[in-house]
DNA sequence: ACACATCTACGAACTCTTTCGTATAGTTCG
DNA sequence: CGAACTATACGAAAGAGTTCGTAGATGTGT
């Protein structure tokens, strides 16, 4: 039974970032908020790719279909993180944060939130 | 002139871990640590597709052509990683990493690593 | 020289992703 | 009703990525 876990594609997760923005949504309101990058009927079809493959769910209740994320953002970003650590950082996670770190200069404030998540794992530990 | 910086594919990727690994390498050295995954001529076209591409460079100046990443894995890791925070975490490299320590284990160590990093981040301010 | 091994180049097939046009059916409102 | 609007479904094409077989050139050993 593989339920092999496929990362959504980038278009995919292009219409997931708006769909946890927004929460539910039809496919006017996703296609609305993303512009005139792509048209009606691509948006459309996307969705239903996905709700094939489980990354939303649809609401069929009302002729015009509602759908929202399967998985929450959290996961799909952990799910994401932890594909890049496999693919191209050995699989350590402590060695994909230190070029995050190092990739995009993260605000004081950003910082200071880091190290107040270390060091709740240092009084847990 | 789009110098669009792609990032590399999955089979791109495994051949480039396999570079860094190893070094300059010929496409049986690559082809045999990959194991019999793929054969060897799908390596070959890999890499001729490569060096299109820029991701390689490829010493002619034997029969055997030599293969070596074009750019470093550390700089690769930080585009992959950027490329992830843009997608997935609105730009926030900072966001990225806390879902990154939580998606996986950091041991203590990898722990005092970062705290040790945030420290001279703190210090160069 | 000949047989054999090894190398690169190339093309073709197949899959997956992305895009959008068209068909068709339900809704609204004059 | 019927015209205009809006919705879903579907097919098809274009592009990207991956795989590998075959062809032809080059090197090696007897």
């Amino acid at each position: 039974m593989p339920s092999a876990r496929r990362r959504p594609t980038d278009a995919e997760l292009a219409i997931l970032r708006v769909l946890w923005a927004q929460g539910p949504s039809t496919v006017r309101e996703v296609a609305a908020e993303m512009g005139r990058e792509s048209a009606y009927t691509t948006v459309l079809k996307l969705l239903q790719i996905m709700t094939d493959k489980g990354l939303v769910r649809r609401d069929e209740s009302s002729r015009t279909h509602v759908y929202r994320a399967a998985r929450s953002e959290r996961a799909t970003q952990r799910q994401l993180v932890r594909d890049l650590a496999d693919r191209a950082f050995g699989g350590s996670a402590a060695r994909l944060v230190m070029q995050a770190l190092a990739a995009k200069k993260a605000s004081p404030e950003e910082l200071a939130e880091i190290r107040r998540w270390l060091a709740e794992q240092d009084t847990s530990a």
